[in-house]
DNA sequence: CAGCATCCAAGATGATACTG
DNA sequence: CAGTATCATCTTGGATGCTG
């Protein structure tokens, strides 16, 4: 069946809303190369708090995307990796990630005229 | 010159994070087959507000992603069109969307059975 | 028609402290 | 180490009314 993303009704604008997630694509790009642990995570992406991560951790484990594997280590070390579904979308988030690295003077520039524009 | 995405502190994270602004795509890839008048914008897209129709277009026009043209008929019309530099997103953001079409199912069961081990 | 200004409720998030 | 719980805050967004 096709859906209507523009619907708020529609499955597809339920996981589209998801990705939306401020940090949920990034997270799933850091773990594309290689699994990663919790506190790591933390301390790689600049500005995320305690919370969040974790929050954001269990909705894409929940979500099918990635996988937590406990170790019974003492204490315990958790390592969190992508899952083959998480693949496919991670692939498209890349797309995503150099749209912005390739545009983003081009995004600056407009923004500046756009300014300059009411300033003037 | 590369960035690193995951710091707070790079302009491609700071375009990023605008990307996964909850309505920005889907405005995107409303106006990607032709240009829209804002109350019909309002009408299509379900569950957005007028306010926050009205901000992310403005903002979206700020990002160089579409263009805003006012007639001059009484009351006046305003269309917004997609900008070539919109169009170059919204190329990429039409394959997220068809991601999330081909494997929402596959997100549904994901969170079906994660919540099933948690009640089990 | 296409907005902007204001007010207000709700949810998201940060800081801090605590636990297995 | 990898979280959870609680509280304070701060932003987000909806409702409403007004304007060119």
């Amino acid at each position: 069946m096709e859906y209507n993303v523009y619907a708020s009704a529609c499955p597809t604008r339920m996981i589209f809303d998801r990705l939306s997630d401020k940090w949920a694509l990034l997270i799933l790009d850091r773990l594309c190369p290689a699994p990663v642990r919790f506190n790591q995570l933390l301390r790689e992406i600049d500005g995320i708090s305690q919370k969040m991560l974790s929050q954001t951790l269990k909705n894409l484990e929940r979500d099918g995307l990635i996988n937590r594997q406990a170790f019974p280590t003492v204490p315990v070390t958790v390592e969190y990796s992508i899952t083959p579904l998480g693949k496919t979308l991670a692939s498209t988030v890349n797309v995503l990630i150099h749209w912005a690295q390739d545009h983003g003077d081009a995004v600056l520039a407009a923004q500046a005229a756009y300014d300059q524009r009411l300033a003037g």
